[in-house]
DNA sequence: TCTGGGGTCCTAGGACCC
DNA sequence: TCTGGGGTCCTAGGACCC
C-alpha cells in the first residue's frame, strides 16, 4: 500500500480564468474590464469570465444572455480555441521541464508530482513560486497553485488560493483545513448530490465525515460513498499518471432553432461523424462503439449506441451506424435543439488507408478544409496558400513520394 | 432572450454463459 | 425441470467536471 505523503509534494495547477486571459495578452486595453469569451450566437454560455466581470455575478456555464443582464456593458469575447491549445501547450512544456510526472486534467490545469524534484528545485513552496515565475514569463499568464499531500487536497488547495495565489497546506493540517468548508468543494458532490446530502444535515466536509459509510451508502450509492467517505477524511491514494487513454471522441452541436426536420439532423449526423472519424484517424484510434446523442426542445436527452462488428475510424461507416441508430428511434418531427455523435470503446488501430480510398468521404474533408479556411480567413480571402496550412488532409496517397 | 461542448465515471437491467 | 448464483458484455441514463 501507498505510504503517506511526509510532504505537500503534490500540485494543482490552474490557470486563472484561463481563455479570457489568453484573449487579453493582445488586447491590452481591455484589462480591468468586465470581459467574457462566448460564442455571439442567441444560445451560448459563458465559457470563461475575467475576475472583473465575476464581480457582477457572472461565472462560466452561465447563458450569455443572462450575464448580459447583470452586467449591461460586458465585453464578449468570442472564443478561439485554437489559440488557448496553443496556450496551454507551452504551459504544459513549462510543467514538464520542472518534473515529467505531469497529468493534464484538462486545457488548463495539471497535477505534478514534485517529491522527485525537490533535490534540483528545492520545497513544494518554492517549485510553486518558481512554476509561477516561469509561466508569466513564457507566456504572460496567471496561475493559482495549490500544495498539498494528496491530489484531492491540492485541488482544493489551489480553488482557494485563486486568483493568482499559492496554498500550501502541510499534510498534518489536512483536516483542519479541510473540513470546515462546504460539502460542495468536494470532488464528485454538485448540485444534485450536494442538496440530497443536506437532507441529512450534512453541509461541511466534517459533517461529511461523521457520517456513517452505510448511512452514505443508501443516499448517494456504493462507490460514490466510499470515494467521498475517503475524501471527508483526507484519504486519497491516487497517484499522479502522466498518460491516460483516450476513452471517447464526440462531438456534438446545439442548433441556432430548434430542427424537426429528419433529413436536417441526418445531415448534421454525417458533419458530426466525419468530424470523428477524422479525430479517431489523427489520434491512431479505432472505435469499437458509435453512439448518437438528441437533446429535444424540452432539454430532455437521450442517448443511443451500437457495438460494431469490425472497429473502423471511418467517417462514412461511422455516419452509417449514426444514421441506423437515428432511423429506430420513434422521431415523429420532435423538435430537435442538440445531435452528437460518440465514437467510444477505443482501441489503437488505423483505419486511415480505407478513409483515404473513399471518395466521397475525401470530397467530404475537402469541404471541411473549406469551411475552416472561410471560418478563419473570411469567405475572400481563401487561397491556395490559405488551404495548404492545413498540411497532410489532402495528400494523396497515389501521388505522395 | 434559459441552459455550450468536450469529456469521465457510476448504476441498473437484461442477455448470455457456465 | 420449475429453479441458483457468478461473471461479463451491452445499453441507457444521469451526475459531475472544466
Amino acid at each position: 500500500m501507498t505510504h503517506e505523503r511526509s510532504e505537500a509534494s503534490i500540485l494543482h495547477i490552474d490557470l486563472d480564468a484561463f481563455f479570457a486571459s489568453v484573449e487579453l495578452l493582445d488586447k491590452p486595453e481591455l484589462r480591468g474590464q468586465p470581459a467574457v469569451v462566448a460564442s455571439p450566437t442567441g444560445r451560448s454560455v459563458v465559457t470563461s469570465a475575467t475576475y472583473e466581470a465575476r464581480r457582477f455575478g457572472i461565472h462560466s456555464a452561465q447563458p450569455l444572455a443572462q450575464a448580459q443582464r447583470l452586467c449591461p456593458h460586458v465585453i464578449v469575447l468570442p472564443p478561439h480555441m485554437e489559440l488557448y491549445r496553443e496556450a496551454s501547450r507551452r504551459v504544459m512544456a513549462i510543467f514538464r521541464d520542472i518534473t515529467p510526472l505531469v497529468e493534464q486534467l484538462s486545457i488548463d490545469e495539471a497535477f505534478l508530482d514534485v517529491a522527485g524534484a525537490r533535490h534540483l528545485f528545492g520545497s513544494p513552496a518554492e517549485i510553486a513560486a518558481l512554476v509561477r515565475a516561469r509561466v508569466r514569463a513564457g507566456t504572460g499568464l496567471t496561475c493559482s497553485v495549490g500544495a498539498a499531500s494528496t491530489k484531492f487536497v491540492a485541488k482544493v488547495a489551489s480553488q482557494r488560493a485563486k486568483p493568482n495565489g499559492v496554498l500550501v497546506i502541510e499534510p498534518h493540517l489536512t483536516l483542519d483545513f479541510l473540513h470546515p468548508l462546504p460539502v460542495g468543494a468536494l470532488w464528485g458532490v454538485g448540485g444534485v448530490t450536494g442538496e440530497h446530502l443536506r437532507t441529512f444535515g450534512v453541509k461541511t466536509i466534517g459533517d461529511l465525515a461523521e457520517l456513517p459509510l452505510g448511512t452514505l451508502q443508501r443516499a448517494v450509492g456504493d462507490a460514490s460513498a466510499r470515494a467521498l467517505h475517503e475524501l471527508a477524511h483526507g484519504r486519497d491514494l491516487r497517484l499522479v499518471t502522466p498518460e491516460r487513454d483516450e476513452k471517447s471522441i464526440s462531438n456534438e452541436v446545439t442548433f441556432e432553432y430548434d430542427v424537426a426536420d429528419a433529413e436536417i439532423i441526418r445531415r448534421q449526423l454525417l458533419q458530426l461523424s466525419l468530424k470523428v472519424g477524422a479525430r479517431l484517424r489523427t489520434a491512431h484510434l479505432v472505435a469499437r462503439t458509435v453512439g448518437i446523442k438528441l437533446r429535444w426542445d424540452d432539454f430532455r436527452t437521450i442517448t443511443r449506441s451500437r457495438t460494431l462488428g469490425e472497429p473502423t475510424s471511418v467517417g462514412r461507416q461511422i455516419y452509417t451506424e449514426a444514421a441506423a441508430a437515428f432511423d429506430e428511434l420513434k422521431f415523429a418531427g420532435r423538435r430537435v435543439r442538440l445531435v452528437g455523435v460518440r465514437a467510444g470503446n477505443l482501441v489503437a488501430g488505423d483505419g486511415a488507408s480505407a478513409a483515404l480510398w473513399d471518395p466521397y468521404e475525401r470530397w467530404r474533408e475537402a469541404e471541411n478544409v473549406m469551411d475552416d479556411a472561410i471560418r478563419r480567413f473570411g469567405p475572400h480571402t481563401v487561397t491556395a496558400a490559405a488551404l495548404m496550412k492545413k498540411p497532410g488532409r489532402m495528400v494523396d496517397p497515389r501521388t505522395e513520394g
